[in-house]
DNA sequence: GCCAACGTTGGC
DNA sequence: GCCAACGTTGGC
Protein backbone atom coordinates (compact mmCIF):
# COMPACT_ATOMS: atom_id res chain seq x y z
CA UNK A 1 0.00 0.00 0.00
CA UNK A 2 1.84 3.17 -0.83
CA UNK A 3 0.39 7.06 -0.81
CA UNK A 4 0.65 9.29 -3.41
CA UNK A 5 0.09 13.33 -4.39
CA UNK A 6 -1.42 13.91 -7.74
CA UNK A 7 -1.43 17.47 -9.12
CA UNK A 8 -4.44 18.72 -11.42
CA UNK A 9 -4.85 21.95 -12.53
CA UNK A 10 -8.58 22.51 -11.74
CA UNK A 11 -9.70 24.65 -14.84
CA UNK A 12 -8.53 21.08 -16.77
CA UNK A 13 -9.67 18.47 -14.34
CA UNK A 14 -10.73 19.06 -10.84
CA UNK A 15 -11.86 17.04 -7.89
CA UNK A 16 -15.83 18.15 -9.08
CA UNK A 17 -14.92 16.33 -12.36
CA UNK A 18 -13.72 13.53 -10.52
CA UNK A 19 -16.23 13.21 -8.31
CA UNK A 20 -19.10 13.65 -11.62
CA UNK A 21 -17.51 10.64 -13.31
CA UNK A 22 -16.47 8.46 -10.85
CA UNK A 23 -13.28 7.45 -12.38
CA UNK A 24 -11.53 8.33 -14.72
CA UNK A 25 -7.78 8.09 -16.56
CA UNK A 26 -4.96 10.03 -15.19
CA UNK A 27 -4.15 10.94 -18.81
CA UNK A 28 -1.39 13.70 -20.23
CA UNK A 29 1.22 13.14 -18.20
CA UNK A 30 4.40 13.86 -19.80
CA UNK A 31 7.34 13.74 -17.89
CA UNK A 32 9.45 10.64 -17.29
CA UNK A 33 9.50 10.07 -13.37
CA UNK A 34 5.80 10.25 -13.14
CA UNK A 35 5.56 8.09 -15.80
CA UNK A 36 7.70 5.64 -14.03
CA UNK A 37 5.56 5.76 -11.00
CA UNK A 38 2.64 4.68 -13.03
CA UNK A 39 4.07 2.65 -15.22
CA UNK A 40 6.02 0.69 -12.55
CA UNK A 41 4.67 1.43 -8.49
CA UNK A 42 1.06 3.01 -8.55
CA UNK A 43 -1.22 -0.32 -7.60
CA UNK A 44 -4.86 -0.41 -7.31
CA UNK A 45 -6.01 0.41 -3.78
CA UNK A 46 -2.87 3.38 -3.50
CA UNK A 47 -4.43 6.03 -2.08
CA UNK A 48 -3.54 9.67 -3.51
CA UNK A 49 -4.11 13.58 -2.08
CA UNK A 50 -5.65 15.10 -5.04
CA UNK A 51 -3.68 18.36 -5.35
CA UNK A 52 -5.28 21.56 -6.88
CA UNK A 53 -1.95 23.27 -8.98
CA UNK A 54 -2.62 27.04 -10.40
CA UNK A 55 -5.54 27.23 -8.10
CA UNK A 56 -6.47 30.02 -6.27
CA UNK A 57 -5.26 29.01 -3.69
CA UNK A 58 -3.22 25.48 -4.37
CA UNK A 59 -4.02 23.15 -1.77
CA UNK A 60 -5.01 19.62 -1.75
CA UNK A 61 -8.79 19.17 -1.60
CA UNK A 62 -9.50 15.32 -1.55
CA UNK A 63 -8.75 11.91 -1.81
CA UNK A 64 -8.81 9.70 -5.12
CA UNK A 65 -7.92 5.79 -5.46
CA UNK A 66 -5.90 3.94 -7.83
CA UNK A 67 -8.33 1.79 -9.72
CA UNK A 68 -5.88 0.11 -12.59
CA UNK A 69 -2.11 -0.20 -12.83
CA UNK A 70 -0.19 1.52 -15.16
CA UNK A 71 -0.98 0.95 -18.94
CA UNK A 72 -0.33 3.26 -22.32
CA UNK A 73 -1.73 6.28 -22.52
CA UNK A 74 -3.78 6.48 -25.88
CA UNK A 75 -3.83 10.44 -26.24
CA UNK A 76 -0.24 9.74 -26.95
CA UNK A 77 -0.82 8.12 -30.35
CA UNK A 78 -3.54 10.81 -31.11
CA UNK A 79 -2.54 13.25 -33.19
CA UNK A 80 -5.88 15.26 -32.24
CA UNK A 81 -4.82 15.41 -29.28
CA UNK A 82 -3.19 18.13 -27.24
CA UNK A 83 -1.07 15.70 -25.63
CA UNK A 84 0.41 14.10 -28.64
CA UNK A 85 3.75 12.93 -28.89
CA UNK A 86 5.09 11.56 -31.73
CA UNK A 87 7.36 8.94 -30.97
CA UNK A 88 4.80 7.58 -29.44
CA UNK A 89 2.95 4.45 -30.75
CA UNK A 90 0.58 2.02 -29.86
CA UNK A 91 3.31 -0.73 -31.25
CA UNK A 92 5.82 1.01 -28.41
CA UNK A 93 3.75 3.25 -25.84
CA UNK A 94 5.81 5.87 -24.42
CA UNK A 95 3.75 7.13 -22.04
CA UNK A 96 1.35 5.27 -19.67
CA UNK A 97 -1.64 6.24 -17.18
CA UNK A 98 -3.53 4.75 -14.49
CA UNK A 99 -6.86 5.02 -13.86
CA UNK A 100 -8.13 6.49 -10.62
CA UNK A 101 -11.54 6.69 -8.78
CA UNK A 102 -12.97 9.56 -6.83
CA UNK A 103 -12.91 8.96 -2.66
CA UNK A 104 -13.68 12.07 -1.01
CA UNK A 105 -13.68 15.42 -1.50
CA UNK A 106 -12.41 17.48 1.77
CA UNK A 107 -14.80 20.15 3.29
CA UNK A 108 -12.57 22.60 2.81
CA UNK A 109 -9.07 23.10 0.48
CA UNK A 110 -6.12 22.65 2.78
CA UNK A 111 -4.09 25.81 1.11
CA UNK A 112 -0.40 24.99 0.46
CA UNK A 113 0.53 28.22 2.43
CA UNK A 114 -1.39 26.09 5.61
CA UNK A 115 0.93 22.84 4.95
CA UNK A 116 4.23 24.83 4.74
CA UNK A 117 3.49 25.56 8.51
CA UNK A 118 3.62 22.18 9.65
CA UNK A 119 6.87 20.63 11.17
CA UNK A 120 5.31 17.61 10.72
CA UNK A 121 5.79 17.93 6.59
CA UNK A 122 8.84 19.65 6.11
CA UNK A 123 9.86 16.46 4.42
CA UNK A 124 7.38 16.15 1.50
CA UNK A 125 8.03 16.83 -1.81
CA UNK A 126 5.29 18.79 -2.64
CA UNK A 127 6.92 21.39 0.08
CA UNK A 128 10.66 21.02 -1.35
CA UNK A 129 11.40 23.81 -3.25
CA UNK A 130 11.24 23.52 -6.81
CA UNK A 131 9.42 20.62 -6.87
CA UNK A 132 7.15 20.80 -9.94
CA UNK A 133 6.87 16.97 -10.44
CA UNK A 134 2.66 16.17 -10.79
CA UNK A 135 2.97 12.49 -9.49
CA UNK A 136 4.63 12.57 -6.10
CA UNK A 137 5.09 10.12 -3.18
CA UNK A 138 3.88 10.98 0.45
CA UNK A 139 4.37 9.20 3.65
CA UNK A 140 1.82 7.42 5.30
CA UNK A 141 2.59 9.63 7.82
CA UNK A 142 2.07 12.58 5.92
CA UNK A 143 -1.03 10.71 4.44
CA UNK A 144 -2.57 9.94 8.17
CA UNK A 145 -1.16 13.61 9.63
CA UNK A 146 -2.84 15.33 6.11
CA UNK A 147 -6.19 14.03 6.40
CA UNK A 148 -6.77 14.37 9.88
CA UNK A 149 -6.61 18.16 9.74
C1' DG B 1 1.75 38.49 -16.21
C1' DC B 2 6.24 37.63 -14.09
C1' DC B 3 9.81 34.72 -13.29
C1' DA B 4 12.51 30.99 -10.81
C1' DA B 5 13.23 26.31 -11.16
C1' DC B 6 13.37 22.49 -13.72
C1' DG B 7 13.25 19.32 -17.89
C1' DT B 8 14.18 18.49 -22.75
C1' DT B 9 16.33 19.16 -27.14
C1' DG B 10 19.85 19.27 -30.31
C1' DG B 11 24.26 21.21 -32.18
C1' DC B 12 28.84 20.41 -31.62
C1' DG C 1 28.66 13.95 -23.30
C1' DC C 2 28.46 18.97 -22.67
C1' DC C 3 25.70 22.81 -22.38
C1' DA C 4 23.05 26.74 -24.39
C1' DA C 5 18.61 27.55 -25.80
C1' DC C 6 14.15 26.77 -25.31
C1' DG C 7 9.72 25.19 -23.24
C1' DT C 8 6.91 24.18 -19.15
C1' DT C 9 5.33 24.39 -14.43
C1' DG C 10 3.22 26.70 -11.00
C1' DG C 11 3.40 30.05 -7.08
C1' DC C 12 2.82 34.65 -6.45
Amino acid sequence: MRYWLLKSEPSTFSIDDLKQKGSDHWDGVRNYQARNFMRDEMTPGDLALFYHSNANPPGIIGIAKVSKKGYPDHTSWDPYSPYFDPKSSPENPRWFMVDVEFVEKFPRLIPLEELKGFKELENMTLLQKGSRLSIQKVTKQEFDFITKL
